[in-house]
DNA sequence: AATTCATATTTCACTGATGAAGTAAAATGT
DNA sequence: ACATTTTACTTCATCAGTGAAATATGAATT
């Protein structure tokens, strides 16, 4: 047990002698983003873990949580690809295992006929709620000593971040 | 563009929509959850495009990395599973593809010939330090409009964070 | 000396992701 | 009006990663 924090020791270490060696890598930096790696990986480990029970991986469990939370609960493989960030190729599989499972169905679009139409089915949505809830005490458990400040901090953080990652990613390979 | 930034927005109003038909959800903390693996996995796909020109991926250059780091330059596989959070079957086969490339090396272990010996070349270490500052610029960026006091936030946030993961993990599933 | 345990590799079956090419329909240009 | 281009998905072949079981070897225990 305590494998992250073991791993980020490790890390740590790791670091400070690589910045010995090199001493223009920035450190502090390259530091925060193995620590978002490791526990962004750990999360999804996590979830995984959690899903495994329903048969569901992470991105069919997005997939329909995508759906699941729209108003009308429906969506198309191209609007999904984009919000699910996925390939059109994984989210036609995707879309058939869904589909074979009754959760969602398949139609056309009578508006543009190269459109599919992705619907959630009531089966679909009984299904969220029911696989749901027995999450979220795992959920308020990663954050339970974090304080209204602490969860709004993260949240400011985690959002710069993802906005320099936006900006960041047009450039070109080093 | 904007990818992530927009993939972000559609989820505040995903949770929003589903917070109100299951109002037992934390969706604060839900929300930070899918926010860490979004940033996460984006920043996972930033890494992995910096490394395919060098024909490396996360776990290759991690495993280097680690050899790198160690101040004798050497390991075990089952210490590089550990740290590289990987299972041994993947481990074997990373190693037989840096030892063909030659930054590795794969030898008995003298004190218990259990073991096998991995040791990071005069190569491998030329290796990383020609790949690795070409990354600095992007790192710094990502990074750029944090202080001081954002930095050391996010890392404490992400250590509490990965703390509670860890107490999490051994628990059975739901 | 025999048994049990530890370390690493190999093999195999499987899942999930991906890239290239294919199909069909709509949009656009001439 | 027709040809070309673009858009939206699907199909197919392939590949990387994973987990389980089998094997080989050596160390530790009794």
């Amino acid at each position: 047990m305590a494998r992250l924090t073991n791993c980020i020791a490790m890390m740590n270490e790791g670091i400070e002698r690589v910045s010995q060696i090199i001493p223009q890598m920035p450190a502090v930096e390259a530091r925060l983003c193995r620590l978002m790696l490791m526990v962004g990986s750990s999360l999804e480990e996590e979830l995984e873990f959690k899903l495994k029970p329903h048969k569901l991986n992470h991105s069919d469990f997005l997939t329909l949580m995508i759906l699941y939370s729209r108003p009308d609960g429906s969506s198309t493989p191209g609007e999904l690809c984009e919000f699910a960030t996925q390939g059109a190729t994984n989210m036609t599989r995707i879309t058939n295992a869904l589909v074979k499972r009754g959760l969602i169905t398949r139609g056309a679009s009578a508006e543009d006929r190269r459109r599919v139409l992705i619907r959630i089915t009531a089966a679909g949505k009984r299904f969220v709620q029911k696989m749901l809830p027995p999450m979220f005490p795992r959920v308020s458990a990663m954050f339970a000593d974090f304080n209204d400040a602490d969860k709004r901090n993260l949240s400011r953080l985690l959002g710069k971040l993802a906005h320099n990652l936006d900006q960041l990613d047009p450039d070109t390979q080093p």
